[in-house]
DNA sequence: GTAGGGTTAG
């Protein structure tokens, strides 16, 4: 991996002479130098040619030249040209620890870390010239990647013999070194041996601590600097705003905040980003919108940042709403815009908005960048085009752990479980290590096939293997399997041993098992059970009220609706929606705005009847029942969902699918009508509902029933 | 003449 090179401004006009032809050099050598180290430092290549060339013709073989060669090689090994540094190196009669070190750099700069270790054995079997701290330091920063570590550990084992281990430049490569690879109980050790104030290595081990989520351990480091009067500077001003942004923590970020505007630290485009991002993660985004509103100049980063604080809050339209103002101002999307941007398309499931941005991405060159790749993927999956995720996921050149928990989350979300096992095993046999998400996917993929041994499988043996400690969501996945496999009881004992605190949303699971498997005793213990850890959930009252009109117990229906009077609890209107070219259609049960409503309803009653002789009878059970027979099927034909699917196959061409988005869980009723318009159809029909999406399909749904 | 810390996503 490359690592960043330090910024500097750049004094051209000095440089400027050496490129013009016959120049006169006015130069002594040292100042050639000076520039040299210049033209590295800004990877100005021309102009370091020009000093070589320079040299060759004037340099004779004097004290001098060791350090003008070593100045050259370090500026080869700026600018990426580590071959040309190393041919210099290989031609010189004495080498002293700065050619080594100049050398190794560059080989450390362009991701070469074996040949770092092979230079350092190759230095010491030699013998003429003793590492020093530089280039002990250079060793350990090449053990930075995963898989490094046990060289870095020899490294490390090698300085307490040579004593370098107490120099600071050679600590801060060691913390950095165990807890960029995650190791940060070691990281941590070889900070405490020695109290340092040297604000890099401060900076250095709280960024590490901030990114491997040690927040607790980091906040121990900024208050450490407090007490030691450690004087902040921008780096860790910006540490200190993402640790805030972890905790979510705004009192610590206002805080933090009040003392950067009383510091003399210029809030540059690093500082600004870190600012926008707290205040996003901490829940404020118009917070964030005021500090970017406030900067003088802003950056792709800063738009980006502003945009994701935004999607974070669930304010997915000014998200993309920022885009066009973005492009206005002539600022150019990089990966981490189109990533947000195609993320807020798919919290709107508008995938004609998310294809836009497909082309719009490809356009600009990032066909093959990995981030955009992955957002595409969960785009497409979210907004209910789960072929079209495939293709884009198919035609990856490179793949991360993101690209396949994405894939696989993405086809058990639609249910299709068996596409999903199927995706798991590629991902282990190209050696990407799954990890937490991976697993929630895996098993909820279980939970859809009904396959109770697996899941138990996956959850003891596989998740050990892989180091992944089961959590909520997986032992979720479990109740939630069992449920389905009618197991009722199995799946009430579960949720007795395992080792978590259960949340509504299992309760919820179980819950509507009963409902499903019409085990009405069990369902009104747990849905009482769930009301009384959470009074306003809608979602249970509901579940509950259809239990007792399952029961024809009209009395507890009577006494649900009594209970969400007085609680003020209004059941939420469900919605449906549906794009039909640039124009999004939305239905509602309650009203009959939509303009085409009399041709829509005309098309829903059509539809029953066309269906009826196939064996469908309006489920009015569950529809209250002080409400005349005939009225109730009225009441389920003005169902949001089946007016969108009939509005659908009014516009759309016969050989279209329609996609149909639901805020509410799709009901009985409507689920096995849409079965049965898929048949009659003959049309793909998707629905997504407040919880998964069903593929309905000549008369199946791939949710098999169970939802 | 040689090194080390920072921004935007899941």
């Amino acid at each position: 991996m490359l690592k960043a090179q330090r910024k500097v401004y750049v004094p051209f006009r000095h440089a400027q002479f050496l490129l013009r032809p016959n120049a006169v050099s006015p130069s002594s050598p040292l100042d050639l130098i000076k520039l040299l180290k210049l033209s590295a430092d800004t990877k100005t290549v021309k102009v370091g040619k020009t000093i070589h060339s320079h040299l060759i013709v004037t340099s004779q073989a004097t004290e001098n030249n060791i350090i003008e060669v070593n100045s050259l090689i370090n500026f080869y090994a700026k600018v990426n040209q580590v071959s040309i540094a190393h041919n210099l190196f290989d031609r010189m009669p004495d080498r002293n620890v700065v050619s080594w070190s100049a050398l190794m750099t560059g080989y450390l700069l362009n991701g070469f870390s074996l040949k770092v270790i092979r230079l350092l054995k190759d230095m010491i079997s030699e013998g003429n010239v003793s590492p020093n701290e530089y280039i002990f330091a250079i060793a350990i920063s090449s053990c930075c990647d995963r898989g490094r570590v046990e060289e870095g550990r020899q490294c490390h084992g090698l300085l307490l013999k040579t004593g370098f281990s107490f120099h600071n430049y050679v600590r801060n490569a060691l913390v950095s070194m165990y807890s960029k690879c995650s190791i940060v109980q070691d990281a941590m050790g070889v900070w405490n041996e020695v109290p340092v104030n040297d604000i890099v290595a401060y900076n250095s081990i709280l960024s590490r601590l901030v990114e491997n989520g040690y927040l607790r351990e980091g906040l121990e480091v900024l208050r450490s600097m407090v007490s030691e009067s450690v004087k902040w500077d921008k780096v860790t001003f910006v540490n200190a705003f993402s640790l805030c942004a972890s905790l979510k923590d705004l009192r610590l970020g206002l805080h933090v905040h009040g003392k950067m505007l009383t510091s003399d630290v210029e809030c540059d485009a690093y500082v600004s980003s870190a600012i926008i991002t707290m205040y996003g993660k901490c829940g404020k985004s118009l917070m964030a919108r005021g500090v970017f509103d406030g900067l003088q100049s802003r950056n792709v980063v800063l738009w980006t940042a502003v945009m994701a604080s935004y999607f974070q809050n669930g304010c997915f339209e000014e998200a993309l709403n920022l885009f066009s103002k973005m492009e206005q101002e002539n600022v150019k999307s990089n990966e981490f815009t189109y990533a947000v941007l195609l993320n807020a398309c798919a919290g709107l499931s508008a995938r004609r908005n998310g294809s836009l941005l497909h082309g719009h991405s490809e356009k600009s060159g990032f066909k093959h960048h990995v981030m955009v790749g992955n957002a595409l993927i969960n785009m497409y999956a979210k907004s209910g085009d789960i072929e079209a995720a495939k293709k884009v996921f198919s035609d990856m050149m490179h793949r991360d752990i993101i690209t396949w928990n994405a894939m696989i989350c993405g086809f058990s979300h639609h249910g299709l479980g068996k596409k999903a096992l199927l995706v798991f095993q590629d991902m282990l046999a190209a050696e990407e290590h799954p990890n937490y998400v991976t697993f929630t996917g895996v098993l909820s993929a279980c939970g859809h096939l009904g396959l109770v041994q697996e899941g138990f499988y996956y959850l003891h043996h596989l998740m050990k293997q892989f180091g992944v400690q089961p959590g909520l969501e997986h032992y979720t996945c479990i109740v939630s399997l069992l449920s389905k496999t009618g197991q009722l009881n199995e799946a009430r004992n579960f949720m007795r041993t395992a080792p978590v605190k259960w949340d509504v949303v299992a309760w919820r699971t179980l819950l509507n098992a009963c409902h499903v498997h019409q085990n009405y005793g069990l369902g009104r213990w747990v849905a009482e059970f769930v009301l009384e850890m959470d009074p306003n959930d809608v979602g249970t009252y509901t579940l509950l009220s259809n239990i007792y009109a399952k029961e024809k117990r009209w009395d507890g229906v009577v006494k649900v609706r009594k209970l969400m009077r007085d609680k003020k609890i209004k059941k939420e209107p469900g919605v449906s929606w549906i794009e039909i070219g640039n124009v999004t259609h939305i239905f509602t049960s309650e009203d009959n705005k939509h303009p085409d409503y009399g041709q829509t309803y005309q098309k829903v009653k059509e539809l029953l009847a066309m269906i009826k002789p196939l064996g469908y009878t309006p489920d009015i059970g569950a529809v209250l029942h002080d409400v005349e027979d005939e009225q109730k099927e009225y009441y389920l034909s003005y169902h949001s969902e089946k007016l969108a699917i009939a509005y659908g196959l009014l516009k759309l061409p016969s050989e279209a699918s329609i996609l149909v988005i639901k805020n509410l869980r799709i009901c009985d009723d409507c689920h096995s009508a849409v079965r049965l318009i898929s048949k009659v159809t003959n049309r793909v029909i998707v629905v997504r509902d407040a919880n998964r999406f069903h593929h309905f399909q000549d008369g199946r749904c791939s949710c098999l029933d169970y939802w």
